[in-house]
DNA sequence: CAGTTGTTATACAAATAATAGAACAGATTT
DNA sequence: AAATCTGTTCTATTATTTGTATAACAACTG
């Protein structure tokens, strides 16, 4: 699994991490049950600190993407990939609404939206930048 | 205007006033070169700091949504509403990117995604929460 | 002239992000 | 049995972000 952290983004080194595992998931990568790197040894494979990885495994497992068995190791969530609870929809859309009040501003066509997220899937999907 | 801030939110309130402005141009009630209110009164409006609703004015300003004539006023941008650049288009894959990865994992499909999406448009359009 | 405008400067408090080192207790490996 | 590895917890420090608070400036408006 290749990481790549941006440390100048704006998005949180942590959330990179996390968002780039869960993306390995979403590609099949990342199977369910696969064990994760140790937070030690993630840590010095991406020259971070082992409790940023820390964060990052916390917030997939708040997101039931992870789960965490102290003193064992870090798997990827048996139901890691299932189907939306209507909480998790819920939390969805209310991350999407900036964006589309944005993209009516910016006169997004319907049509085009649906290419962008076509482009956006497959991308993940290949596990391309 | 009706603009509700939600102190207690993980998005910052300069963040939250900066979206909900976006949303009245997208649904346009905001029209191209009508005034927002004055830094000051909008913040007495809204019980926040002057600094806070300037931060999200030049929020704002940067993605050329509104315009800053200093001394004069703020107003909602000539071309608020136009077609996207190639810049801006990717810039909202990107944003797509980590909600999209995350709906593969909870199996959204791409009809309920489709729907998600027209019922969060048509929550910007009535302005309802 | 008085009031309003966005701007700038400084200051402060709180929260977040990231790093660092140490220790603990349970699991695994040798 | 000993050594190693695991996530956890604790304390600490630094830097950045967020939000509030005052004050003053210069230009525009009534």
């Amino acid at each position: 699994m290749f990481i790549e952290i941006e440390p100048d983004s704006a998005i949180p080194i942590y959330l990179q991490l996390a968002q780039q595992i869960m993306e390995g998931i979403a590609r099949e990568e990342l199977a369910p049950e696969t064990p994760l790197p140790s937070v030690r040894a993630f840590a010095a494979d991406l020259s971070m600190n082992m409790h940023t990885v820390n964060k990052a495994y916390h917030y997939l497992e708040e997101k039931k993407m992870i789960e965490i068995i102290p003193k064992k190791g870090v798997f990827i969530h048996k139901d890691a990939v299932r189907s939306a609870t209507a909480e998790e929809k819920i939390r969805m859309e209310e991350e999407l609404r900036p964006i589309l009040a944005e993209a009516l501003c910016l006169q997004i066509s319907r049509e085009e939206l649906a290419a962008m997220i076509e482009k956006m899937v497959r991308e993940i999907r290949e596990g391309s930048k």
